[in-house]
DNA sequence: GGCACGTGCAAAAGATTATTGGCAGGTGCT
DNA sequence: AGCACCTGCCAATAATCTTTTGCACGTGCC
């Protein structure tokens, strides 16, 4: 994943997803290694509830992907990893990818 | 400006000034060469009080500097200019940004 | 059955951002 | 004086993000 292969509205979503301290020190524990969810979660110490809704913004973003694995005792164990990334960001960079944002006069609902 | 001279939560403060349609499309602007507020406000087809706020934000982060100059017919205009950044993120800069982050647990209000 | 693990989701409250509209001040020109 | 520019700020609303609490489901083991 780099700067120029995201359109500017994914750009901004993944800014926004790197800019809460929690996300940040999620993606620095996975940066150590893969690691499910729950166990993530006591590394931290925050609770498991609100890791989950972080790793799902992060996962959004495209930042972390997951698999679900069956432990040897047959627990269910959902595992992340870090995407590698490597995002440039430059006056210049933001420039390009403010071309291709969306207008917000013509934004459609659903 | 770089990657590794900001503190992680000043990291987080600037990611989060970024991650904005708006601020992007300032920045944008700005890059093309230096601007004054209403101006900018018209090219960008925004309310003049919408970009300040931006404009001060984009500030405070470190992103834009501004300077009060007086026009030749002696209007006090305020010109901003981007300042020069190249963030590299990738899951290893932001793991060293990380271990910089305020302690949630110790955070004093004023 | 009762624990100790693992998972998922959602409603509600709290906190923060984004945006508008109005009002203040200043200059110079006709 | 009235108009056309420039600046700044604030109060109120709207929209969005963050966090907690509680519940549901699953497994294996004593």
């Amino acid at each position: 994943m780099q700067t120029d292969d995201l359109t500017g509205d994914d750009l901004v979503g993944v800014l926004a997803t790197l800019a809460n301290p929690h996300r940040m020190r999620v993606l620095a524990a996975l940066a150590g290694g893969r690691n499910y969810v729950s166990q993530l979660a006591r590394e931290l110490g925050i609770s498991r509830a609100l890791l989950q809704v972080h790793l799902k913004r992060l996962e959004k973003a495209g930042l972390v992907s997951a698999t679900l694995e069956l432990s040897e005792d047959g627990k269910a164990m959902k595992f992340y990893e870090v995407t590698p990334f490597e995002l440039h960001l430059t006056p210049q960079a933001l420039a390009a990818a403010a071309l291709t944002l969306t207008d917000p006069n013509d934004v459609e609902k659903d």
